[in-house]
DNA sequence: GCTAGACTATGACGATCGTTATAGCCAGAG
DNA sequence: CTCTGGCTATAACGATCGTCATAGTCTAGC
């Protein structure tokens, strides 16, 4: 078998994203990810020789580019589409999860690094994180946005979707997003229009 | 002795929620809570019999109701003011942790419950969530905020600050704080004027 | 067919987890 | 003084953790 339907090591490596999303990088064991992926967990370290940090990293970039293909496609259309699809993806993964799922990539990042040093997941989370507050921001200037509104509002768009699907978690309820969804739209148009 | 400066069970339940806030709930364990509140390991047990649950059920009360006391204080004067004494005291508790601490809340919401069960401390997560929206809300009607707006700003503070708290500990930098609280004011001033 | 190298199978290592049990201490009430 | 009850001390339980080592299987290319 050269390749099967999907290659081993991306199915580990799509299946820690989904299990960190849920359950936080500490609480989710390498030997649950193997299974999960139906890969022995002998095949963790060899396809991820540096271990869990490595896995985990690989994971939120995984999901990190996922989320921004997503992004910069419904952008093409403007920012306010941007952020419907923006908040329509996390809607339905919250929601289909039965609130059990959110994001991988603030699950990484509120996890606590050793005293100075960097870990290369947290790097990662970082990473993402500038990645989609530029993909909105570019948006919101191309539209009319002055530079520094649009770096605000993208960075405030990132964090409230990200609070709000901890808040929808937390309540089992998709309100919040409802809520937060009014009013960033609101706050696009607003600033688009100056 | 009676009673010592600070009652033994309640240094626990701080230190609880303050180690809770760095590493997450699952990667806190019982054995460094009690170490780090100068408390036998047997203490915890004695006072927090249900285990490892009560106490973080305890913990995240403790800084819910904490951070709520703060809130109503500084709201007196204000939606603006207890907006920025809500930005200031997480950036804060970012700032000196050196980007180590977040919120305990947060953390525990973010931890995936048992399959059709809702562990008290993911209940006392969304009763927090909620006292604090409440409390933003009931400020933003009495001056002036209609309704439902005032609902929709107090949800979106409450989840913006929560992410923003976490983009800040990822990358290392309290600059998203300066960039949601710049927005969030704006937000405030507008919905109190109409 | 054979060999090299990618992948798997299996088991073990020390450490730490949540929790419990049991015995001991020690202040304050009687 | 004795005794009771809140708190501590200590050790242990089985389970699971991240990681590693070793031997085995299988396939692709010669």
């Amino acid at each position: 078998m050269a390749k099967s339907s999907t290659p081993s090591r991306e199915r580990i490596v799509a299946g820690a994203a989904d299990m960190i999303s849920r359950r936080g990088l500490s609480a989710t064991s390498i030997r649950e990810m193997a299974k999960h992926a139906k890969a022995p967990l002998g095949s963790t370290y060899h396809y991820f020789p540096e271990g869990k940090q490595q896995l985990a990293t690989e994971a939120v970039r995984y999901s990190g580019e996922w989320v921004a293909r997503s992004l910069r496609k419904e952008l093409e259309a403007g920012p306010a589409a941007g952020l419907a699809a923006f908040l329509a993806l996390w809607r339905r993964i919250v929601f289909e999860s039965d609130f059990h799922a959110g994001c991988p990539v603030l699950a990484v990042a509120i996890e606590e690094p050793p005293a100075d040093e960097v870990p290369p997941a947290l790097a990662a989370a970082a990473d993402v994180f500038e990645q989609w507050e530029n993909l909105l921001a570019d948006s919101l200037r191309a539209h009319g946005a002055r530079a520094e509104q649009a770096a605000q509002v993208a960075t405030l768009i990132v964090a409230a979707v990200e609070g709000t699907v901890a808040l929808c978690r937390a309540k089992r309820s998709t309100e919040p997003l409802d809520r937060t969804a009014a009013q960033l739209q609101y706050l696009i148009a607003a600033t688009i229009k100056n």
